[in-house]
RNA sequence: GGAGAGGUGGCCGAGCGGUCAAUGGCAGCAGACUGUAAAUCUGCCGGGGCAACCCUACGUUGGUUCAAAUCCAACCCUCUCCA
């Protein structure tokens, strides 16, 4: 039997509780054992990012230790937009879209928790499904009359927008704290949900909702947040300059997803081992130990990528993703030389890879920045001229110093491959065929 | 409906008839130093061209002018105050 008030310290040390509308009151609960619990996802997207894991594996570390998890798809939510956190008002998605995102994320849901156990399996709802057919005047007199738009006017996430001039908040964001508020109510009274988890951003929905329940049912409700996923200098985790890191493998490769984690700061790493792994208090104390020893050997690093990335994507994905940067990150040229080609096919594929035609290389070749172009490491032919010019192109990892360099059939690896480099990480093949 | 302010490159924000592809900051990219780290320093940072140079861009559409992001007109949008 597991300890279901083993949770809270498991919070606790893995620097995961941020805030509890009655922390004693919730240790209390668990410690008689378990609860049901749930944490919402709007369909903002066609996948799930990395900052939605925080909660989604909370959901997780929650029925681990027994309790009943429900995940909750923002059918009904997203259609409104949470503005919690954002500083513009969004544009509405469209309903084709959002069935799409749905349909998407439902999945990335269910890989994270376990649907199968008979003793404490978990659920998930849509919201859409107890809200969709509710009319609007039964919503304003059964939901509306218990807020009062004083307490809404004082939430962060309003008064923010409101002390912004220039962007403003519309009456539909601000009635989402309503919709959330009834989810809480609803899964209350359907299901004997007896706690909400999500980010420190949702405090304030959730507080609506323990409202909203003790008016309605009579009955005590708990919120639960977690801290905001950061890097020590106060910025959001889980984003690059080419956006989110997203869970779908289409979105973002699992050599790429990898790779992020790969690249995490020494002053952030154990944090996110913490917070994004299963990983266990002892492991993680001897590998602080070791880090501070030797932190070039970057195995911190190294275990959060392999986590996570096994996590996300599963074993093969992750053999993949660290055949390859073995490969690459080898360091020295005579290592991509001294490579087979079996040993290299793995690498192709994993990333970004690109196809030309044989021919195209015969005779004079194409110019190398013709190349880097083709295989998405500069934008455009200035810029792929511009990453020539300043030393940050490799062919075959050798620096390419002229600009007008020409590649040619012989410059093809195992006679068909073209590995390139745009500094340091950023690796590209060309598939010649 | 009335009065005022404003819409500039990924973002913030200058410019207010030519010297503006547009100061500066942030973000980003590359180089040096390193550990595929951080910090720091240097360079780059609309597109095409080897280059001279050309094209596209300052909310939209027209106009004035040898010449406009800069002046004029209409329109669209945002914000503030008033009704």
């Amino acid at each position: 039997m597991p300890d279901t008030a083993s949770i809270l310290p498991e919070l606790d040390w893995r620097g995961l509780f941020a805030d509890c509308t009655d922390r004693a009151a919730v240790e209390r609960r668990v410690a008689e054992g378990p609860l049901t619990l749930y944490c919402g996802f709007d369909p903002t997207s066609d996948s799930l990012h990395v900052g939605n894991l925080v909660p989604l594996l909370s959901l997780r570390r929650f029925q681990i230790a027994g309790h009943h998890p429900i995940a909750l798809a923002g059918g009904s939510t997203g259609m409104i937009g949470d503005p919690s956190g954002k500083s513009d008002e969004r544009s509405l998605l469209t309903p084709d879209q959002l069935a799409h995102n749905l349909e998407c994320i439902k999945p990335q849901l269910e890989r994270f928790l376990d649907f199968s156990t008979t003793v404490n399996p978990a659920r998930i709802v849509n919201n859409y499904d107890w809200t969709a057919t509710v009319p609007v005047l039964d919503f304003l007199r059964d939901v509306g009359k218990h807020i009062t738009v004083n307490s809404m006017v004082a939430k962060d996430s309003v008064r923010a927008r409101m002390e912004d001039r220039t962007s403003g908040i519309s009456f539909t964001e601000f009635s989402y704290m309503l919709l959330q508020g009834f989810d809480f109510y609803h899964l209350r009274k359907t299901y004997n949900c007896e706690l909400q988890i999500g980010a420190t951003d949702q405090w304030g929905n959730i507080t609506v909702g323990t409202e909203l329940t003790r008016k309605k049912l009579g009955a005590t409700v708990w919120g639960l947040v977690f801290p905001l996923l950061e890097k020590a200098d106060g910025t959001k985790y889980g984003k690059t300059a080419e956006g989110a890191v997203w869970l779908d493998a289409k979105k973002t490769s699992p050599y790429r997803f990898y790779q992020f984690f790969m690249n995490a700061d020494d002053a952030d790493v154990v944090k996110l081992i913490k917070m994004l792994t299963f990983v266990p208090a002892d492991v993680i104390a001897g590998l602080e130990m070791f880090m501070a020893e030797q932190p070039e050997a970057r195995h911190a690093q190294r275990l959060l990528a392999h986590s996570m990335t096994t996590l996300v994507h599963g074993a093969t994905a992750t053999t993949g993703a660290e055949a390859a940067t073995a490969v690459l990150f080898s360091g020295t040229v005579d290592a991509i030389d001294a490579i087979s080609e079996e040993a290299f096919g793995d690498v192709v594929g994993e990333v970004p890879t690109s196809e030309l035609p044989r021919a195209r290389f015969e005779a004079q070749g194409l110019p190398i920045v013709d190349v880097v172009v083709h295989a998405g490491l500069a934008a455009s032919k200035s810029e792929g001229r511009r990453a020539v010019e300043t030393g940050g192109v490799y062919l075959n990892n050798v620096r390419v110093d002229r600009v007008n360099e020409m590649v040619t059939t012989g410059d093809l690896l195992f006679g068909k491959y073209v590995l390139l480099r745009k500094g340091k990480r950023n690796y590209a093949v060309i598939h010649a065929r």
